[in-house]
DNA sequence: GAGTTTGAAACT
DNA sequence: CAGTTTCAAACTC
């Protein structure tokens, strides 16, 4: 424990938590036993220390934590998780030892609960591993936590060598506790709700939709990873797991946190961390080919995310308090380009991608990871990793396609799955960014970046400004309204949006939200189910702009017009003069034309196509942007926890498909912001019942589409395949449109 | 790439 | 709430 102390005091975290002290003594207890020993010495590794170290950085994890979840909103639903499984974690983990303990002692071999466990995870055969991870008791104790302890415990055994004893005699256990997957995802799905049931309850005023799609963003991951069915890996455990190793060993972490100095230590450690565990994730994962665990992944990333903000926040409170770190080397590193670019060679770039994107996003880098065996070596901190993915993971990547073809590789291994459809239309649009990434580092032009980014993603992969003197701190800025920190690619002078000036980022938020609540709030709102009540629209479309637009002479065709921006139909709400947009007009006359339309076209493979496609691009689109490996910016709870309009989706799928008949071309990037973000909860929210049926009818890519439903439609996956797989199409390399 | 147009956001 | 100004994206050349 003393050791623990040191460790802890040089990193600057003092954790002197009574959890500790109290996980300590059955530790110590344990380690004395004549099983423990005789364990260690088999293992060259010594796992007293790993077990206490284990300890050590369950606590200092928890330290960081509470800090990561000042952030509002969408972290905080991302942190309450990651939090939650950290403390449970913390707790089950003596636990474990206990019953690692237990079984050493009652198994004669003592050594062979160990080896056995060992053996199994040493054999690597990632579908097992898997298995056995998600073998999660079954104790409707609902734990996921529990069983998330249970990964932690398997995972660093898979992963690392196997050093805690305790954790492989763990997964024993699991093993035969195979449960369908569809209990655990209720299981799961019923902790997310309720961790989104809360922020829920703030938006519901505006949007009955937030709720979903809360739900739905985080519940997706969670969904996700469960949809991927049998094999479902919890990141946290790898974070966790991989946290102490980072504090086991040091080398490793320190060798995989190059560069990384003193305190900064604990937050890179744990950025590197996750990075580890992605690698981890790889090794189990590669195997799997199965989508779901990608899309696990992407939780992981988020909860990195955020992690990773917290982590840096307290890294940055811990450093202003004189710790040895370097403040300004760790906000540096936020920045991409100085440390990525050494990075990135080739593979190591595709781990950059990692940090907290959206679920596509995640997917894809998730894929990229699985493929490549990466090296996360440079990742200094968090926010590096987080920004990473977009200047860095990229920078090696000559094209688009280039990146797509590695895409649908990783993809490829997901058998049809909507997700690797995801992953290449992500990976398109992620080159898009990346290519902005590597334009941006030798071209200056925003303008240039932003072609450049359409070229290679065909829609605009994330959000750049380039704003001048609004210092990306008004609504103005796009990344600032979208609820993302600028990156490199933004082209902006003086900008304050950035994790750096977090503090004020989130101040002036409060102060927008307070003179406007819905500020933040997605400009484009289902109105779907609310048709009824929204009586003033007529039109088939089921979003419409939050607030109306006010177009003079765009005739609301041109992407001046917000509404059409958004690829809604205006609404009464819209005092717009001469309207002609094209996915409904204020009369809704246009609107009912182009239902009629797509609805004439049923039978026609190619007029679905059109639309199908631009409803998945709405839908896919919208994650990308602000997720696609960009931090967002932590909402303040205080404004209710609005989640950033790139969060929020409230569905409009109705108005994906036939809103959509129209040719909107050059309007669809922000309109994926927007709508398709909303579309994705939608589609969920609206096809739950049927889901796939609507889809499917739409869709020239039934095949893809039904298959993930069919197989994963039992479970809660079956929200996220459907998310996921609207945004395929558009993204393919070549599309058929 | 520069300049213009446009409408939202911010301000009064 | 209305009018004006500011701003940055969208667009045009």
């Amino acid at each position: 424990m003393a050791d623990d102390k040191d460790q802890e005091k040089e990193k600057g975290i003092v954790m002197d938590t009574p959890e500790r002290t109290q996980i300590a003594n059955p530790l110590s207890k344990f380690e004395d036993s004549p099983v423990f020993n005789y364990i260690n010495s088999l293992s060259p590794i010594k796992p007293v220390k790993s077990v206490h170290f284990t300890q050590a950085f369950s606590n200092i994890s928890f330290a960081s934590l509470p800090s990561v979840f000042t952030s509002p909103h969408v972290s905080s639903l991302k942190d309450s998780k990651f939090l939650r499984r950290h403390q449970f974690s913390d707790p089950s983990k003596p636990e474990l030892t206990s019953e690692d303990s237990k079984k050493a002692e009652t198994s004669e071999g003592n050594s062979t609960a160990a080896q056995n466990t060992l053996k199994q995870h040493s054999d690597f055969n990632p579908s097992n591993s898997i298995t056995e991870t998600s073998a999660v008791p079954l104790n409707r104790c609902s734990n996921l936590e529990s069983r998330k302890l249970n990964y932690e415990a398997v995972s660093p055994v898979t992963m690392n060598t196997l050093k805690l004893v305790g954790s492989s005699a763990l997964s024993g256990p699991f093993i035969n506790s195979e449960n369908g997957p569809l209990e655990i995802e209720t299981e799961i799905e019923g902790i997310n709700q309720l961790h989104h049931g809360k922020e829920a309850c703030d938006w519901d005023s505006l949007i009955s939709d937030a709720s979903e799609l809360l739900n739905f963003d985080s519940p997706s991951d969670t969904v996700a990873y469960k949809g991927s069915g049998q094999n479902t890996l919890d990141p946290t455990s790898f974070n966790t797991s991989l946290m102490k190793q980072t504090n086991d060993d040091n080398d490793d972490a320190l060798e995989i946190n190059e560069g990384l100095k003193g305190g900064t230590e604990n937050h890179v450690k744990i950025a590197s961390t996750s990075l580890n565990n992605f690698e981890a994730g790889e090794a189990v994962e590669d195997t799997d080919n199965e989508g779901g665990s990608n899309l696990y992944r992407g939780i992981r990333r988020r909860c990195l995310v955020f992690e990773t903000l917290g982590s840096r926040r307290k890294h940055l409170e811990d450093i202003t308090n004189g710790s040895s770190v370097n403040l300004s080397e760790s906000n540096q590193t936020i920045v991409p380009s100085n440390n990525l670019l050494p990075l990135r060679t080739g593979n190591d770039s595709t781990k950059c991608i990692l940090p907290g994107i959206g679920l596509h996003l995640n997917a894809i880098a998730s894929n990229l990871v699985d493929h490549k065996a990466v090296k996360h070596e440079n990742l200094g901190s968090g926010r590096q990793l987080i920004i990473a993915p977009s200047s860095a993971a990229f920078a090696s990547m000559g094209s688009g396609q280039e990146l797509i073809a590695n895409m649908s590789d990783a993809s490829s291994f997901e058998n049809d799955m909507g997700p690797a459809q995801n992953v290449a239309e992500d990976g398109s649009k992620a080159l898009g960014f990346v290519g902005n990434d590597e334009l941006s580092q030798s071209q200056t032009s925003p303008r240039k970046k932003r072609r450049r980014a359409e070229n290679a993603g065909d829609a605009e992969a994330c959000k750049r400004c380039n704003c001048k003197k609004s210092k990306c701190l008004k609504l103005y800025c796009e990344c600032f309204a979208a609820g993302v920190y600028c990156v490199e690619p933004c082209a902006c002078h003086d900008c304050f949006n950035k994790p750096i000036h977090e503090d004020t980022v989130l101040a002036t938020r409060k102060q927008i939200e307070s003179r406007n609540p819905l500020a933040f709030a997605p400009k484009v709102i289902k109105t779907s189910e609310s048709m009824q009540e929204d009586e003033s629209s007529n039109t088939p479309a089921s979003a419409r702009h939050k607030r109306g637009c006010n177009c003079k002479k765009s005739g609301c065709l041109k992407k001046y017009c917000e509404c059409f921006q958004g690829g809604v139909g205006c609404s009464i709400n819209c005092r717009c003069e001469g309207c002609r947009n094209t996915f409904g007009r204020k009369d809704g006359l246009e609107m009912d034309l182009e239902v009629n339309e797509c609805e004439g076209n049923a039978g026609d493979g190619s007029l679905q196509m059109v639309l199908y496609n631009e409803a998945e691009q709405v839908s896919a689109t919208p994650a990308t942007p602000s997720r696609l490996g960009r931090q967002s910016i932590p909402l303040p709870n205080s404004s209710k926890g609005k989640p950033p309009r790139s969060f929020l989706a409230i569905g409009s799928s109705s108005s994906q498909r036939f809103g959509k008949l129209n040719h909107f071309k050059g309007g669809l990037n922000k309109q994926l912001q927007t709508v398709g973000e909303n579309e994705i909860p939608d589609i969920f929210e609206e096809n739950n019942s049927s889901p796939i049926s609507g889809v499917k009818s739409c869709s020239p890519n039934s095949k893809r589409v039904s298959p993930p439903h069919s197989s994963m439609g039992q479970r809660s996956s079956r929200k996220l395949i459907l998310q996921s797989i609207p945004s395929f199409p558009c993204l393919t390399p070549n599309p058929k449109q």
